[in-house]
DNA sequence: CGACACCTTGAAGAGGTTCAAGAAATGTGG
DNA sequence: CCACATTTCTTGAACCTCTTCAAGGTGTCG
């Protein structure tokens, strides 16, 4: 199995396929200062995404506190660093990230691409300081949720509770997919697992089933697969050769999703 | 950086060497039935290990309570497998696990090897059901701690639930860890780094920082490691010509750490 | 003691990397 | 808005690490 189906489907919504980012959900007049921007969770667009379900109107309204403000992030830029005091997680609201560990020695490797609806900053929870770089590929906006007041309230909201320990349960589920895909996978089954994983957390968030534009570098890539940016361009010119997607750039048509999936499983090597 | 400075050191404490496994802590009658072992957390040594620390007499005794029964799982049977329901987490009180996921066309990775103190069935929480095999490699006992229970007293006992916070965050940090080893190193720093990481956690649990058994298969080790089994008795067979390790089958003794360590961090293979 | 699982070692081969060069796209400053 | 610098991507050729296949050795358990 793929490092895809085992992340979870979550709802589809409805989305502006347009722009590569999700449409503003709360309008805010733009005058306002980023401190100024009162984030209501009961009515954004990707509350399916972020926050439990089935809450009460008054637990809603609590959980609104919790998201203390937005911030927004240049492309290019970091959200947190390596080292730094972890104070509180990020839910992103607009925009695509990397998380990247970086050893002293200089190598580094992309443990994971964040997209709109996914919550980053597990990883400081442990030794209050981040262990990892969060940087965004694009012009980013996050939520941003105080840890402290996250405990404070899942003690009283049992649905929060559980679903912060889902989030990070889910990290590290996913992590074990990606544990096997670097572990027992081929350039090309690698490739493929990772086009279909990304093709379908868009789709989840109203994209297209086919269609993607890749938000980060070749090298991005391989570091996150576990190959050569070379290898990873390599790989791709050999899925257009064999019809299976159109490669323009940073923009992928996939033509043949069961191709891809016969790829993953394909299992060439094994005893 | 290897894998295994993202482990945090946990105290060390006495403890039987000469055996594989840690001592009992709180020997109960051998003509109890497992039911009847009423588990008490606040006298076991291995407390300093899964438990918070800093609490008071009263949170004490209410943290026993989450801990239901032990069970002992005989070596290479499964504690929880792939599909099973989740209903609770295990702190591993003596012997040895490995967990692994598998994928349809039979591959698997191993993700994992969980010795006495550590906490595995975390990858339950996400979806009610386990995805992963976690197998004893050796006969093994652990503590029975149902999650809603540990939910439900987390909510009082603050130093508890940021504890089971912090126990999300290690494992998904020690499993950037491993993103990083299989992504980045070669054969003989990947072994280098299990050896350094191993050893490490061994000698926090008062067992030698030179002496090991290793409780697993070359085929284990190389599933972790992203090698083949043969890869991994040339990596062994390599380190001893060299002089680093002496290798007896499964007991390792470590000449020179040094060494190791100037191997993880080597990077020959970097621009 | 024999069967079985596990480990080691050799030789050949494949997949991915490295190095290098050029093309395409992107961003910047005048 | 264009020209130039820079980054990113592609492709080729040689090389290297790890895998594969094979055979034999070692250890273990009923």
């Amino acid at each position: 199995m793929s490092a895809s189906p085992r992340i979870p489907i979550v709802p589809a919504f409805q989305a502006d396929e347009s722009s590569g980012t999700l449409p503003e959900a709360a309008q805010a007049p733009v005058h306002m200062t980023p401190q100024a921007f009162k984030v209501a969770c009961s009515n954004c667009n990707l509350r399916e995404l972020c926050m439990p379900v089935g809450l009460n109107d008054e637990q809603l309204k609590r959980i609104d506190d919790v998201v203390a403000v937005r911030r927004k992030i240049k492309r290019g830029t970091t959200l947190f660093r390596n080292g730094e005091q972890f104070t509180s997680l990020f839910a992103i609201r607009t925009g695509f990230f990397k998380t990247c560990v970086a050893t002293e020695d200089g190598r580094d490797q992309v443990t994971g691409f964040q997209m709109a609806g996914e919550i980053i900053g597990l990883d400081g929870i442990v030794n209050d300081h981040h262990t990892c770089d969060a940087v965004a590929l694009e012009d980013a906006e996050v939520c941003v949720m105080p840890f402290d007041r996250i405990e404070e309230l899942s003690r009283e909201v049992n649905a929060l509770q559980h679903h912060v320990h889902k989030i990070l349960s889910r990290e590290i589920v996913r992590e074990h997919g990606v544990m096997l895909l670097l572990g027992s996978m081929r350039a090309e089954e690698r490739l493929a697992a990772f086009l279909l994983n990304l093709v379908q957390r868009l789709h989840a968030r109203g994209f297209s089933q086919s269609e993607l534009v890749l938000r980060m570098t070749r090298e991005e890539i391989g570091s996150y697969l576990g190959l050569k940016l070379e290898t990873v361009s390599r790989t791709f010119s050999k899925f257009v050769e064999e019809g299976i997607v159109e490669v323009k750039q940073r923009h992928v048509r996939i033509l043949s999703p069961d191709a891809l999936k016969r790829i993953v499983n394909s299992q060439q090597a094994c005893h």
